[in-house]
DNA sequence: GTCAAAAATGATAGCGCTGTCATAAAGGTC
DNA sequence: GACCTTTATGACAGCGCTATCATTTTTGAC
C-alpha cells in the first residue's frame, strides 16, 4: 500500500534520484561506495520500481509478449515456464496473447497489442510464427520478435528450434534397427513447419536403409489425438498392417495406442508406437511411449534471452540468428522388436 | 512505429485532450456529437492508448496477474484462455506469474510482482489460492484477488468455483446405479481444496446408498498419473479388488487405466474407471474416460470479470462473493455395469 | 429576456521514472 | 600547485496520460 518511490531512496541515501536510477539500471560511472549506499537504502525501504513510469520515461517496457494459437497445452505450458524463468532474472514480465490466425482482424489485433503495451519483444510459437500477416505487422511496427520452430524463411528474423528432421531420422533408424521393415507414418498439421521436417527425416532414414514406405502407410494427421486414432484405424484395418507406427507427435501416437487398445492389438508385441514431443501424457499411458524430447523450456528461455538482450541494447549478434537446440530420443516400452522374427 | 498520441487525436478533432480522454474512458458528460468526432479522429489516426501512461497517471494498470504453481497444463491453459477472453473485451492484459509456494522467498516475490506491475487484480489457482502467505501479502498491499476453487475461508475474498462435493456425489451415484458395490477411490493432493470435497461427495453417495467403502479401497494420491498408477497397482493386486475405481482427477484415472492395461484387465468389462476434470487426455485414450467436466474457462472468465469491475469502480457487490458454476457428468466408455451380474 | 443550475469542455499539474546536459569531484602530468 | 582530462553526480525537462478544478456553454424556469 505505502508506495516507495525512487525519490525516497535518493533521500535516504543522500543522493540524487538520477544516481539512484544509475545504480538500479546498472549504468556505468558510479563509485562502488555510492552503489552500496543506494542498494542499502533500497533494501531498507523495500523499494520496487514502478514499471509504468520506467516504461513511459524510457525506451523499454519490460514486457515480453507470447503469441500463440491453440497449440497443445503441454507445449505452451513449457514455453511459458521457459520464458518466464528468464524474464524473472531480468525484471521482465510475460503477457500472454492468444491470437486467432484465421481471424480477418488479426492485423488490427496484433497492432493493438504491441502498440498499447509497447512490448519490448514478442515470442512466436507455431503456427503463429509462420503467419505472414503477423510477421509483417511486427516488422512494420519495429517490434523485435523471435520465432520458435518456424517453418522457413531462415533469414527473416531470429529463431530458435531443434533439428526436427534429424530427430525423426534417428527415431526412424531406431525403429528399423529394432527389426521393423513396414513402418507407418502419420504426418502432422500441414500449417506447422515441423510437419514437413519430420516427414523428411522419416523418409530419409527409410531410404538410407533401402526401404520405401508404401504410400498407404503415410497418412495425413492434424496433430490431434483424434486424427491419430483415425489414421491408425485405417492402417490397422488392412490385412497387411505395419509392425510399427511413428506419429509426428505424442497426441497422435496416443490416438494410435487407443486404436490398438480398442482392437486388442498388444503394444509393443504386435505393434510398436513412437511419438514426438515427450508430453506428460507419454508416461501416463501403458506402455509408456517412446518419443523425442524437445527442449521446449530451453528454446523459450533462449528466445526470451535474445529479446531481452536486444531491448537492453546489448550488442548481441546483429542479423539473422538461429539457435538449434539438442533433442533426445527416448525409447520406452511402446517400441520393441516385431513379433515372429 | 509512428506513435499517435492523445494530443494528435485532440488536434484532429479540434478538442482538448481531456475531452478525448473522457470519450476514451466512457466518462459521462460528453455530447453525443463530440463523442463521435473524437471516435472518428481516433479511428482515422489508428490511435492506440499508451498503457504505461494511463497507468502512471491514473489508478489502474490494466493488468491482471495470474498466479499459479505447477498445476496441470490442461487446467492452466483453460484458465488462461478464459481470463484472456475477458481481458480482451475490456482493454486489459494478462501477465502470468508462476510462483513457488514452497519457496522461502515467496512473500518477497509476490510483493515484487504486485508493486512493480501495480496489478489491478490477481487470479489465484489451486494451490496458490490457499497459501496463507500469498493471501496475506495481497491483502496487506491492497491488491484485489479472486480465488479459483479455494479450499476454505469462504468469506475471506471473492472466489469462483464449482460444487466439487456434489459432482463427486453424483458421479459416485452413477457408478453405484450401474451396479457397482465395491468402489475404490483415489484421493487428490492434500493441499488442494477440491481434494477434501471430492472425497466427501464420494463418501456421502456411498452412505446414502447404504454402502461403506473398505478402508483399503480409499487411497491417497497426488493428482499425478504416476500416483494414480501406484494406487491402482495396490488395489488391483488384491484378490478381491474393486469393480470400479473413481479417481479424484483425470490424470490419476489415466494412471489407473495404464495399470489395468498392463495387467490386461479389460476396461470397462472387468473394471470401470471414472475421473474428474475432463482433460483432453480423457478422450485420447481408449476407452474414453467417464469424468466430470469443470467449467474452468467460465470460472476464470468470471474471476476476471470480478477483478475488472472492481478496478473500474463499478459498484459491484461488496463483501464476500462466491460464484458457483455448473458442472457436467460425462459418462463415456470407461464405465459400465460390472461383469458377472 | 434574465438568471441560476446543470452540463460540457478546457487548462494545468503531476504520476515516477529516464535522458540530456551541466556541474562537481577526482586523477594525472609537469 | 596549476592545469587538463576523466569520472562521478545532479538539475531538470518531459514521456502520455488522468485528476482536479476552473471556465464556458447549454438548459430550464420564470
Amino acid at each position: 500500500m505505502a508506495t516507495v518511490t525512487i525519490t525516497d531512496v535518493a533521500a535516504r541515501a543522500g543522493l540524487s534520484i538520477k544516481t539512484v536510477s544509475r545504480v538500479l539500471n546498472r549504468e556505468p560511472n558510479v563509485r562502488e561506495k555510492t552503489r552500496e549506499k543506494v542498494l542499502e537504502a533500497a533494501r531498507a525501504l523495500d523499494y520496487q520500481p514502478n514499471l509504468s513510469a520506467r516504461s513511459l520515461a524510457g525506451s523499454r517496457s519490460f514486457l515480453i509478449g507470447l503469441f500463440f494459437d491453440n497449440p497443445s497445452p503441454a507445449y505452451i505450458n513449457d514455453v511459458q515456464l521457459g520464458a518466464v524463468s528468464r524474464c524473472r532474472d531480468s525484471g521482465y514480465h510475460l503477457t500472454i496473447e492468444p491470437v486467432d490466425t484465421t481471424s480477418p482482424d488479426l492485423e488490427r489485433t496484433v497492432r493493438g497489442i504491441i502498440s498499447t503495451l509497447r512490448l519490448d519483444g514478442v515470442i512466436l510459437t507455431p503456427p503463429v510464427c509462420d503467419d505472414e500477416r503477423v510477421l509483417r505487422t511486427l516488422e512494420a511496427h519495429g517490434t523485435p520478435f523471435v520465432r520458435i520452430a518456424p517453418d522457413g524463411q531462415p533469414d527473416r528474423a531470429p529463431r530458435v528450434g531443434m533439428d526436427d528432421a534429424r530427430a525423426a531420422f534417428e527415431m526412424t533408424l531406431n525403429l528399423i534397427d529394432l527389426g521393423h521393415r513396414r513402418i507407418g507414418f502419420i504426418k502432422g498439421h500441414p500449417d506447422h513447419g515441423a510437419t514437413h521436417l519430420r516427414l523428411e527425416g522419416f523418409l530419409g532414414a527409410m531410404a538410407q536403409r533401402g526401404l520405401a514406405p508404401r504410400p498407404e502407410d503415410v497418412l495425413q494427421g492434424w496433430f490431434s489425438s483424434q486424427s491419430g486414432f483415425e489414421c491408425a484405424e485405417i492402417m490397422l484395418d488392412r490385412a497387411e498392417r505395419p509392425t510399427a507406427i511413428f506419429a509426428s507427435n505424442d497426441d497422435m501416437a496416443l490416438g494410435v495406442m487407443a486404436s490398438a487398445n480398442r482392437r486388442r492389438i498388444s503394444v509393443p508385441d504386435d505393434l510398436s508406437i513412437a511419438g514426438f514431443d515427450n508430453t506428460p501424457a507419454a508416461v501416463t499411458v501403458w506402455p509408456h511411449l517412446s518419443t523425442v524430447a524437445q527442449p521446449i523450456f530451453q528454446m523459450a528461455a533462449a528466445a526470451c534471452d535474445l529479446l531481452i538482450a536486444r531491448a537492453a541494447n546489448t550488442p548481441g549478434q546483429e542479423g539473422p540468428i538461429a539457435r538449434l537446440m539438442d533433442f533426445e530420443i527416448i525409447m520406452r516400452q511402446s517400441t520393441a522388436a516385431p513379433a515372429g522374427r
